[in-house]
Order: C-alpha cells, then structure tokens, then sequence
DNA sequence: GCCGTTTTCGGCCCGACTGTTTTCAGTCG
C-alpha cells in the first residue's frame, strides 16, 4: 500500500514549494492532498487501477496526473525538480518555531544559509540581524525556538499525555477553583501521538487560575502567562497551553481547539456557504450569535448532531452527519473485560489470582490469561505441560472467586518456519487462542499468519502488524490480505491497546470494518497497572468507526464463549 | 492546484499575536 509514501512526497512538495514563495492555495492544495490521501481506507493503487483517482476528494487533474505517473514509472518528475531546488536540511528548519517560509527564504536568498550550522552562524555574527524587516526580539525569537527545536522530542504518545494531563489538571485543581477543566486537541481525539497538550477551563478568576497554572511543579520553562492563556513545558519537554474562556463560549472553544483542523476548515467553510460564520466564540449569523455555549449547539447549528471527538478527522464523518445520520461508536463502558493478560506464568508481575482480583474491582466480567508460548524463551513462554497446569489452576481460581470469568488462553507464537507453537492437542484445551509473531518479521510473515487463520483452533491474530509507535515500523506484512483472511475465516483481529502498540491501527480498523472483520480488545498487560491503557484502545476503535457489536469484548460471557466456538464446528 | 444548487474563473477558514512598521506581513494554532 503506498498511501502513506505518496502522501508524504506530496507533503514535501508542498514545503518546498513554500519556501519558494509559490500561491499558497497551491501548497494548501497539495497538503489536502496529502492528509486525504493517507487518511484512505482503499489502497490508491486499487482507486488509480478502477480509474477513480479524481473522486478522492483534493485530487483533481494535476494531482491525478501525478500519482499516475508514480504508479506507472515509479518516479514523480515535480517531486524530484521540487526535493532539488529545495535542500532538506533547508526545509527542515521551517520546523523551527518562529522561523516560517518566507524569512527561511529571506535568510537562505540574502545570506545563504542552507543548514542549521549556518543558521546559528549568522545569528552569532550579527548578519542575521542587519536584514530588513529583522530586529533584536525577532533574532531571539528564532534564537529560543532553535533551542527548543534542539531539546523537544518528536510527538508522544498518547498514553503518555494522557497521564501528564490527568497530573496537571488533577493538581491544578487542588490550587484553584474552576468551574470546568476539559483536555482538547489530539489528545480529545485519541490521536495515537500528540504534540502539544492543549487544556480548556472557564472559572471566574482566570487570572489566578493562569498564574497558578504557570507555578506548578514539573514545570521546566513558562512560555507565556497572560490573562486568559498560558503556555509552559514540562520537564518531560511537553507543551502545555491552556485557555480560560468565557462560559458562554465554551462549546465553541472546546469545537475550536479540539480539531481536527480539516475537519474544522470544512465545518467553517459549510457555514459560511450558508450564510453562518464559526470561529472560537460562537456561531453567527450577521453580528448575532447563535450557538457557542455548548459543541452540541455549534453541530446543531449546521443540522448536524453532536460529531464525538474521535471522528472529527474529516474522514467523511461530516458529510454523513450532515445527511442527518450518525455513528453509534462504541463507548468506554461497553467493555466487559480483558482479552489479553499475561500472568507470572510466563512474564508478567502478577498472579492469574491477583489479576482476577483486580479485573473484577474494575468491573470487568471475564479477563483471559493468555501467556507466551514455549518457544518465546526471552519471556518465559510455557511448555505444553506447564500450560495444562495453568488451565487447572484457572479452572481452580474460578471456582473459588466468584463474580468473574476467567478464560485459559494463549498467545501462542507464530514461529519462523509457519508453524504454531503448541499442537491442536493443547490449543482445543483453550478457551481462546491468540496468535502472534515474535520473531521473524522480515520472514513471509503474511503467509504465516494466514496460515495460522487456516487453523479452525485460532481465534485471534495478535498485534497483526507488529508496529511499535515509537520505534518499529513493524513486520513486512500485507495487512490488506490479512484482514481480508481475517474475515473469511472468522478470525478476529486485535486492537492491542498497550500504549506503545495499539495495533491494529484506526485507519486499518476502519478498513477491516468495510471488510467485515470482527475485532478484540486486550491490554497486553504484563501488570494490573495497565488495565487502564484499555481506554486507549477504545480510543482506537472509536477512531476507526468501530460499533459494539464488532467487537467481542462487549458481549456477555454467554454470547462470548459462543462466538469463540464459531470457528471450530 | 482544487472546485462549483450563484461560478469553468476567481475564489479558497478564521482569528490572535508579534514585531516592525505607520497600515501590515509573517507565523501560529
């Protein structure tokens, strides 16, 4: 699938072509492109093959002619003529904040800068400040920002913002009183990385709430401390913004700096095409306002219901909702237990007891324990005798603890040469059966795990494309076929939602809905600590348009334990 | 470069902030 690669090089055409001072509506056009394309369920080599390329919604005959030329030659002359005239040492340092096209350009033209070495040269030797239309606060400005782009990390995860904000808002509370406190931006949509964290508050002292807000612990450098917006970095090296606004705007706020942008821009544009203006204040119509105190009035005043957070990625949410329907995602509390722990029988810190225990504090029905298999030696996975055992020691511990299920499972390895990791034998023991690939990722891997669907005795493919967000790019796998297999046989795919992980991904569950998959939920917890990455990976499903009823883990043990049984009569 | 229940040409989302200028360009979210 090259979806991703063809939207990367029309992202960079549209840097290069900014920095050389082209119409930006042409470079906002080719960043549409780009955010459209590798938002696409469908491979673009399927659309290009039926001839559909222009009804991709962005890409119109230039853009066509392009990715035709890709597709058939393997090459795109305007993206090669654009990467040479622009260095990509050059673009990158549009990256720098309060560096933008137009003065890169300035300083590239005027004093040749071409990389950041001699970028910080002309800022020591003064000439940075001699060009026109440049002063002292200016030269700082870029000065701060080069640090800043020097010490910041990439994007973090979400399960890692996810906590930070739950701190800061948890200690802001504590410190001052406000009225209403609610994270926005990516973070709001579930976004498997987020770059900064954005929070929104009303209370009726903002001032104090500001100041408080930029005194807290764990702070590294206040940014900015105004009256109705501060901005720091953590020590973590995260920014935080947060807004106080007024009451009667909140909903349009929170509309406003949840995004997605594109999704934002179409709702502007369809108000103003009926005669409506949206921005973070409220919607009017002429100078009178019409909705704003709630994001439920600002969708009502375009006839549309209230659009969750996790689909504002205008991925055709808007459109669909404008024709009066919606989207019955599937919601946090659906979830009626864990479908992949792992216990100490193999490498996680707690016994198959203590995470009954904790599994059904939390409310959960079932949980099942699906350790490694004996061939995954780096984590403990077990013999086939040492998992009959385990599946007499979780029968016990059922009959012991009531009010909660526990399933014997397994995450039996995939292994190199395609075979399982344990017999039918032992897998017909098991209630569930998820398979996995640990080793091997460059190894026929899409050929093993359609293999292993084959097999009537599994239920679930693992983690099927292997990424790790901030470090793998995962296996050399087809994931198309995989999910199309996946379908075909009844074999349900996993969301892992360990924070690293979550895999499948919301684009690929999108894809696997239209198929007809039917997905699972599982932590992958090593530790009761982690129960909660849960919400991540319903995060993830309600990114992909997933409902209840596709996913296993919301339906009663009955019904669970029926659908597990599907594939093996 | 895209796009069209006003349009095949002439628009293209919106506002805040900053810094350098005397009315605005550049940058950001």
């Amino acid at each position: 699938m090259k979806n991703y690669l063809i939207s990367q090089m029309f992202e960079k055409m549209a840097d290069s072509l900014e920095f050389q001072g082209e119409n930006p509506f042409k470079v906002n056009a080719y960043r549409r492109a780009a955010r459209v394309i590798v938002s696409l369920t469908e491979d673009i080599e399927n659309i290009w093959k039926m001839g559909n390329l222009r009804e991709v919604p962005g890409v119109g005959e230039g853009i066509a002619k392009k990715i035709d030329e890709f597709l058939k030659t393997g090459r795109m002359n305007k993206y090669e003529e654009a990467l040479s005239e622009v260095p990509d040492t050059l673009i990158k340092l549009m990256k720098i904040q309060g560096l933008g096209p137009k003065t890169l350009f300035l300083i590239n033209k005027e004093l040749g800068v071409k990389d950041l070495e001699d970028l910080k040269k002309v800022i020591s030797d003064g000439s940075l400040a001699n060009l026109p239309s440049m002063g002292e606060q200016k030269v700082n400005n870029i000065k701060r920002g080069i640090e800043w782009f020097l010490h910041s990390k990439d994007k973090i995860l979400l399960g890692k913002a996810y906590h930070l904000v739950e701190r800061i808002i948890e200690e802001l509370k504590k410190r001052v009183d406000i009225e209403d406190i609610t994270p926005a931006g990516s973070l709001r949509r579930m976004n498997e990385t987020v770059g900064d964290i954005d929070i929104l508050a009303t209370g009726n002292n903002p001032k104090k709430i500001i100041e408080e807000f930029t005194s807290l612990s764990n702070i590294a450098q206040v940014i900015a401390c105004g009256n109705t917006k501060g901005s720091i970095i953590t020590k973590e090296g995260v920014q935080v913004d947060l807004r106080i606004v007024d009451r009667s705007s909140f909903g349009a706020a929170l509309q406003y700096f949840t995004g997605s942008k594109s999704h934002n821009i179409k709702m502007r544009t369809i108000a103003k095409e009926r005669g409506l203006k949206i921005n973070e204040y409220g919607v009017f119509k002429d100078e009178e306002k019409i909705a704003g105190k709630t994001e439920y009035e600002v969708y009502q005043s375009l006839n549309m219901k209230w659009i969750p957070p996790e689909l504002r990625e205008d991925r055709g949410e808007i459109e669909l909702y404008l024709e009066g329907q919606s989207i019955e995602i599937i919601q946090q509390n659906n979830i009626l237990g864990d479908l992949h722990i792992h216990s100490v029988w193999s490498d996680g810190v707690f016994t198959i007891e203590e995470i009954a225990l904790k599994a059904k504090e939390y409310g959960y029905k079932y949980v099942a324990i699906c350790d490694h298999s004996q061939s995954v030696k780096y984590a403990g996975g077990l013999t086939e005798k040492e998992i009959v055992r385990q599946i007499e020691e979780i029968r016990e511990i059922n009959a012991k603890i009531p009010g909660i299920e526990i399933l014997a499972g397994s995450e039996v390895d995939i292994k190199s040469n395609g075979n399982l990791d344990f017999s039918d034998k032992i897998l017909e023991k098991l209630d569930i059966v998820i398979a996995a690939i640990h080793t091997g990722f460059k190894q026929n891997v899409t050929q093993r795990i359609i293999t292993a669907m084959e097999n009537p005795l599994v239920n679930v493919i693992a983690h099927p494309t292997g990424r790790l967000i901030s470090s793998r790019e995962g296996y050399e796998v087809d994931i198309a076929k995989v999910i199309e297999k996946a379908a075909n046989t009844k074999t349900f795919l996993e969301i892992n939602s360990y924070f690293d992980r979550l895999d499948l991904n919301d684009i690929n569950c999108r894809k696997a809905k239209e198929f007809g998959a039917k997905f699972t939920l599982g932590t992958d917890a090593h530790h009761i600590d982690q129960f909660w990455t849960m919400k991540l990976g319903v995060g993830v499903a309600r990114r992909g348009w997933l409902s209840k009823e596709d996913i296993l883990n919301t339906y009663e043990i009955e019904d669970l334990m029926k659908y597990l049984k599907i594939k093996r009569q």
